[in-house]
DNA sequence: ATATTTGGTTTATAATATAAACCACTTTAT
DNA sequence: ATAAAGTGGTTTATATTATAAACCAAATAT
């Protein structure tokens, strides 16, 4: 009936940067931070996690003397998304 | 960009109940404990989250010689789960 | 009579989210 | 040159949430 819902996308921070990142090349913290409105330190947290799970890939670098942390989406992070997409179909039906 | 997602409805169980409302008439606890495969202390709490936030009713009687617990949707848990539809379209854009 | 099942609720604990405090710099103003 | 403010974050403490385990009252089965 309800399939289960990946607890690691489900999550509304988690979720928007998924969202933004799979329709995008990569994106860097500031712009994610932007577009998301979190703040650094729950956005610094979330990204992490979905690093750990091997969602997204990060890289530091520096642009000009500043830091840089870029983001972009991994082949596992796409499959999980849409998974993730397709068991939120079961709960809303024809809704969405 | 991104919608809110009210967090009342953004649990994975409180979904599946509200899910599961909307399209009946009523249901009672051990049948939506069924079809949630949750256990009955998690339905319990989140059955009254719910009906705090008034977007179920829930009403005690006996049938036979047991208690039953039934719930059922209230307006504003149509048009709160109506809106946490479109907030998350705004996430997942044409794959839903 | 006692043990098990039904239909839950309460409460303790684990997991999660969030904000506040902090750090390493860079830039700007004095 | 030095202090103050800004950038780009991370770490850590706290509040919130989810979940399971323990419990309770009544019913049924043994």
């Amino acid at each position: 009936m309800f399939k289960e819902l990946n607890p690691l996308l489900h999550s509304e921070l988690r979720l928007a940067v998924i969202s933004l990142l799979i329709s995008v090349e990569s994106a860097d913290f500031v712009y994610i931070k932007e577009q998301t409105k979190a703040t650094a330190g729950n956005l610094s947290v979330q990204i992490d996690k979905l690093q750990k799970a091997g969602y997204i890939s990060v890289e530091k670098s520096f642009k000009g003397k500043l830091p840089c942390t870029t983001c972009s989406i991994t082949p596992d992070g796409v499959s999980a998304f849409e998974e993730y997409v397709m068991a939120l179909k079961s709960y809303l039906g024809d809704r969405i």
